[in-house]
DNA sequence: GTAACTGCAAAGAGTTTGCACGCCC
DNA sequence: GGGCGTGCAAACTCTTTGCAGTTAC
């Protein structure tokens, strides 16, 4: 509670309901990963009624401020997360829907030499494998 | 002309004109890469007569029959490019919006690993990286 | 008090689909 | 000749926006 008033303050947007009760979801949800849609879902379900257009354009102003981070994974929505300052690139389990963060120094550091090697310096990139779990019964691997 | 009416056979779709049409266009842009709305402008530019939602639906089946490859960068809109075989992931220099095809068989490597190191396998993989030409007169390199 | 914020509904972009007609084999 | 393919317009999904009323500071 007072830990989302200073978030707020801090990047100089009031504190409103709206924006308290979406930054308390991504707080309680911590580590994941949610559409604008599940936002609004959550906040019906703690009897909020806070408009889809809202959930949006709160998600939009946090996103600028930094306080979230935008992912346009495939499949038409995108999906924001709390953004706590490391970079990380992402994995998504194809059967689960589960998505698992990851760092890889070498790929980062690979990925600037390729850039580099072009004539180019990175301003951003993104980095998603759709995996699988490893069958380990059916002895194809 | 025949080229493309063999592409069409072998993959068992009828050869009709939008098709070899939509197909010379990609064979004509050998390395580009075109959103929908791209497509459907050059066919107007060639006074073709030939429907967007007939270019959305070509394409879709292009991309099941493994013509051409679709892919979801930011900004909306898919871009498709002619399936040559050789994987590779792509630049985009976000001054210029020009696009580069790059391969480093050891980010592939690493990605393997990093997969394999949380239990999956890699069913398919995207990466973008979005780059701006390094600056040599500024002295901030 | 007033500018910023909100909810609603309508608009917008990109893509897909239903339907009647037309073309390929 | 019959079914697949096409053009058009309407539908659909996700997201943004205009407006009138409300709220934080």
């Amino acid at each position: 509670m007072e830990q989302e008033t200073q978030e707020l303050r801090r990047v100089g947007l009031k504190v409103t309901h709206p924006r308290m009760r979406i930054l308390q979801i991504f707080d309680e949800e911590e580590g994941n990963h949610l559409t604008a849609e599940d936002v609004y879902k959550k906040l019906l379900a703690h009897q909020e009624d806070i408009g889809l257009a809202t959930v949006y354009r709160v998600l939009t102003q946090f996103e600028a401020a930094g306080i979230v981070v935008k992912h346009n994974f495939e499949g038409g929505q995108a999906v924001y997360e709390l953004d706590r300052g490391k970079h990380h690139d992402h994995m998504i389990d194809v059967d689960s829907g589960k998505v698992i963060e990851f760092v890889s120094e070498e790929i980062e550091r690979l990925q600037r030499e390729v850039a580099a090697r072009h004539g180019y310096v990175i301003e951003d990139h993104s980095l998603v494998l759709y995996v699988r779990p490893k069958s380990r019964g059916t002895r194809k691997g």
